[in-house]
DNA sequence: TTGAAAGCGCTAACAG
DNA sequence: CTGTTAGCGCTTTCAA
């Protein structure tokens, strides 16, 4: 693996050396630490430019922080995820903080081994988004590193949560729906695979608030509810299975766009058209979703400031808070052209 | 930083300790090397499970690998990415290996960062998706590590590199428009921001081709392109730029699928009809691409397939091949309904 | 085949 | 305010 002639990395006591310092001086100076002379700093950052000098992450490892944070998404291809790192962002700019991503695949398996792949690269904080191991796995690794978790509905002592208001989302959606004069309301969740306690993740409460908000309207015989994935095949399969029902659904509410897209796909193969015969409603507002010949009715749970929040409770976690705090974001409906008034 | 009761990991002289054998014992049969006796390794293995051991990334670092590979992809908003992921993920699977991603965004300055943040985290292999920073920028960093480039055009000694072949995936889109009867074909790009040699991008290469397959047929007065970016919006915004020209071109072929879907919404926005007045084309052939209601036409270049290759290669490189390799797919076109006969 | 011991580059007591 | 020094957990000579 050693590149011939690979040249060895400039070292503090090369700089040290360079400044005619001691390497603790050095060390001080990197660290922003207590009693240094300006004058000392100023050779040491003199000399550590000169140098080219960079710190060796694994040697700082070994004593403090990495100054690294570990990000774990379930995959990368929902539009929606950049959005939360854009936050993250944001809020470590001017640190020296680095994000890292991985992915955790679709199993809760395939996810542990990327949680652990992050914990014996000691990150200094972790972000799971939309989790699938369950919450005591969670909190395990919370006792480890300072963890934030998006997604869940779940109050832990051990590590901070942030989530869209979901049932609040759901709810604008439905009222939406139903104040088009829509009955046949059916939904397209995504399956709850492996994980032990469901019932706070975030697909449970939107499937959850789909179906209590039918009933609260007197629609219990009409709820129509297929279970795929918050994926374009999910929603394309979803729509494909709710529209063989007869009679057929009015609306179709997609736990999330890129389902919806798949949803949209279906409904026009099968000859309809949105939204006169049936419409459709994403969640996530993504840009896709404002595009003109898309214009898909969706909710939007701001991205941006959920990643804001998250980057910052993985600051002041790891500067020290070691109380619990739960964020929510609450969501807006954004209407387009993808849902109007239910057909007579 | 350091959580209140965290438990000190496991190191390697506590599986010594509890198997009865030396530390170097242990090393030795967690890399697998040479001169250990079975029964040893039976015990250290024993000990390793019961003890719950897992190797600790940093201090390894110090000495040795960190059995972590690099990604650096210039946004995270392209589908066509994950594809090439799946292919690494298929290649090391069963190695220790741990990919990690990070974000090189928008400039040579932001990605310069991304690279040095994972070569002082010592990571064993480099990818570079569709760099910005120069060629010998990347020659630097490929001395130091083993570095795969994805997307450039380039043959350097210093590190292998696999592309698409876009300039004969550009031909087949132009042959496929042309065959159609179009000659205002026009063409969205994305410019080439702050990369000193960017002849070997492939956003060049495909800007290129389209002219010099323009001028072929004799359509050089024809030639029509809207540099922009290849996202929704850039499509978007260089579709407005391009609809506005009289007359206005009777086919948009787009560089990138996710610029093609802005295009698309711009074309419909103009009260256009696709593909009756505007044809457009793509290139990634993403899922979206596939929908019912975009079917859009595009160019498959095959990420899994380039994926698979970027991961062998750089396994073959960290395993100390030192020669270098170039490798081009080959692209199909995927004709859908956005294209159609060119208007009379 | 096995183990003792010397670092890798850095941080953090602790002394001066 | 500054420097000396002892490790962090692992790999790797080098002897036994």
């Amino acid at each position: 693996m050693a590149q011939p002639g690979r040249p060895r990395r400039t070292t503090i006591a090369d700089v040290a050396r360079h400044a005619g310092v001691s390497t603790t001086a050095v060390s001080k100076v990197l660290r922003n630490a207590y009693g240094v002379s300006p004058a000392m700093r100023e050779r040491v950052n003199a000399a550590i430019k000169e140098l080219g000098y960079r710190p060796h992450a694994a040697a700082r490892a070994m004593r403090g922080r990495t100054y690294t944070i570990g990000v774990v998404f379930p995959d990368l291809r929902n539009p929606f995820f950049p959005d939360i790192l854009d936050g993250i962002d944001e809020q470590i700019a001017g640190t020296e903080y680095q994000v890292v991503i991985v992915r955790g695949g679709a199993s809760p398996r395939t996810e542990g081994r990327a949680i652990d792949a992050l914990v014996d690269r000691q990150v200094d904080g972790l972000l799971m988004v939309a989790p699938l191991n369950t919450r005591s796995r969670l909190e395990e690794v919370a006792r480890i590193l300072p963890t934030v978790v998006l997604g869940p509905h779940e109050k832990s002592a051990a590590y901070d949560s942030v989530a869209d208001d979901d049932a609040a989302g759901v709810e604008l959606v439905m009222a939406h729906l139903i104040g088009l004069g829509h009955r046949r309301i059916a939904h397209i969740a995504h399956g709850d695979i492996g994980r032990a306690r469901s019932s706070t993740s975030l697909q449970t409460i939107r499937a959850q608030t789909y179906k209590r908000v039918m009933r609260e309207h007197g629609l219990a015989d009409e709820i129509a509810v297929a279970t795929t994935s918050y994926t374009e095949e999910g929603g394309y399969e979803g729509t494909r299975e709710l529209l063989v029902r007869d009679p057929r659904p009015t609306a179709i509410f997609a736990g999330a766009d890129l389902a919806a897209f798949g949803s949209l796909a279906a409904v026009h193969e099968a000859g309809l058209s949105v939204p006169g015969d049936v419409s459709v409603v994403g969640y996530d507002d993504t840009r896709m979703a404002a595009l003109a010949n898309i214009s898909l009715t969706s909710v939007d749970q701001d991205g941006l400031t959920m990643g804001r929040t998250v980057g910052r409770l993985l600051l002041e976690r790891i500067e020290g808070r070691t109380t619990s705090v739960q964020f929510a974001v609450s969501p807006a409906l954004v209407p387009r052209r993808s849902t109007g008034r239910a057909p007579a």
